[in-house]
RNA sequence: GCCCCCAUCGUCUAGAGGCCUAGGACACCUCCCUUUCACGGAGGCGGCAGGGGUUCGAAUCCCCUUGGGGGUACCA
């Protein structure tokens, strides 16, 4: 059988993080089994659907490695389709007409509360006569449509993750609304469960992969599935990330969208090896450190968890720090030379230069823009902090710059310059590291950074060091 | 409330009855490298939620308790 998977994510915000971490699994699923990703825009909520986020989405995906593999199916697209079916419910009397109002419905599950009882429609139109739903239509009374769900439904299926799932139709909540309210003459908006299941069947899903908070989802659906006569894909339920608290990621949670953390620093490979190891673990050997590419490789359902992750930020840290460091000067400065320039700096003309800058502060990186204030000191002049003023102020520094100074080669050599720091620190009565402490502030304005002889020699080829030094004493 | 799911170091996890004196990674601590900060290297701290079974033997299987999460929409 032909795997075929899908991302459905709905248009109302920016690619979360959790909706990223699904396709993933799914990406990753497809690309194992030879199948295809697709993806499917569920903008039937109008209100809060908007194409800009569309575009975030589909560019997040892109941006993570994630391609699909036909035209995205827009869901607002098959309305007709959709009702058709609801009609053919309704006319087989799998669905029915319920004219309960908002406030007959808050009383009922009130009530039912208040009994100690779970709150649920108690599926009193199931069986209206003409007569009364006549009546009910000339009062005005405008109508839902429900799926008719029998308390002795017993559903079950094989969760790829889980394992035998089992749900009684007594824990459904009653008839379940498939068609917004709207007057008895017509159909309503089409709602979620039924579209899902219809779409993915026209879809020709082999298997549903999304979060576990699907899962009475699920149950519902099988029942649409048996109603409407089609073949249910597998299903497989991954577990939630979670935030701090350990409750389900949500907006609300700070950064979550997959621009967030792309606009703050992290790479897309750092993020997708991040998102494969939150909920699934490579086999053994293959170590922590993997592309998305790798991970298809090896990627099956019996190594995701079943419990919740939760999102570890020093890991993620650790993670891209790992994927700056292992890339080459020339690579990483590609990357941060559009930050230098927004940052305003100067760049010299020499990209050798800045390969060489860039491979001595390329350790000291976690996110890519940390970059920024890492070259700044070598890109522009600097301002010393505080603690490099009162190194330069204390006593017999400034005294030990000047012969420095007096004695320093032409052209720089790294040995030369080394001998002639140890002569000097010695003649000037300060120990070798006040005098290097010293270099290091006059030079770049502050008492650490990356290797001094390394910055030096740098600074050096720009003609930027003797200036520096000068500056420095007067 | 009800239904469902889950449960190994602080966090992410390995572990599919003897290989476990429970392994790895992040974080943390110490040391080394180093003029400094990072990077890197070497160590260390730290866990099977509890109780019953089953078994010669249980982190692994079963039950209960506890804890956590998800769902209970005319959102997706």
């Amino acid at each position: 059988m032909t795997v075929r998977v899908r991302l459905a994510p709905s248009p109302t915000g920016p690619l979360h993080i959790g909706t990223a971490r699904t396709a993933v699994f799914n990406w990753l699923y497809a690309r194992r089994n030879k199948g295809r990703f697709l993806l499917r825009i569920e903008d039937t909520d109008k209100e809060r659907s908007k194409p800009e986020f569309t575009r975030n989405i589909l560019e997040g995906l892109r941006w993570l490695g994630i391609d699909w593999d036909e035209e995205p199916v827009v869901q607002s697209a098959r309305g007709a389709l959709h009702r058709q079916a609801i009609a053919d419910l309704l006319a087989s009397g799998k669905a029915y007409r319920c004219y309960c109002s908002e406030a007959e419905l808050e009383a009922m599950r009130n009530a039912r509360k208040a009994a100690g009882q779970p709150p649920r429609y108690d599926n009193r139109h199931r069986h209206l006569t003409a007569d009364q739903e006549a009546a009910f239509q000339r009062e005005g009374r405008e109508a839902v449509v429900r799926f008719a769900i029998d308390d002795s439904e017993e559903i079950h299926w094989h969760d790829l993750v889980r394992g035998p799932m089992a749900w009684s139709g007594r824990d459904l909540g009653g008839d379940m609304v498939i068609a917004r309210r709207c007057p008895a003459d017509s159909i309503g908006d089409p709602l979620y469960n039924l579209v899902v299941v219809l779409d993915d069947a026209f879809m020709d899903i082999s298997h549903v992969i999304r979060g576990e908070d699907h899962i009475a989802n699920t149950a519902k659906q099988l029942l649409l599935y048996r109603a409407l006569g089609l073949k249910a894909p597998s299903f497989a339920h991954t577990p939630l990330i979670l935030n701090r608290d350990g409750r389900k990621l949500s907006k609300r949670d700070g950064v979550t969208s997959i621009s967030d953390f792309q606009a703050m620093g992290y790479t897309a490979e750092a993020i997708g090896n991040y998102m494969g190891l939150l909920g699934w673990s490579p086999p053994q050997g293959m170590g922590e450190r993997f592309t998305l590419v790798e991970a298809s490789r090896h990627f099956d359902f019996d190594r995701v968890n079943r419990a919740g992750a939760r999102f570890d930020w020093d890991k993620l840290n650790w993670i891209n720090g790992q994927v700056l460091h292992g890339q080459s000067s020339t690579a990483l400065r590609a990357q941060l030379e559009p930050l230098w320039r927004q940052a305003g700096f100067t760049l010299a003309a020499d990209p050798a230069w800045l390969d060489r800058l860039t491979g001595l502060i390329s350790p000291s990186l976690t996110l890519l823009k940390d970059g920024v204030d890492q070259a700044r000191p070598f890109l522009t002049t600097p301002e010393p902090d505080q603690a490099a003023r009162d190194h330069l102020a204390s006593e017999g520094c400034r005294a030990a710059l000047r012969l420095l100074l007096e004695g320093l080669p032409d052209r720089f050599d790294d040995a030369a310059v080394r001998a002639l720091l140890g002569q000097v620190a010695k003649a000037a009565g300060v120990s070798r590291g006040v005098l290097m402490k010293g270099v290091r502030a006059a030079l770049l304005g502050s008492l650490q950074g990356p290797d001094l002889m390394a910055s030096w020699a740098l600074l050096s080829q720009r003609g930027e060091d003797r200036g520096r030094l000068l500056g420095a004493i007067d």
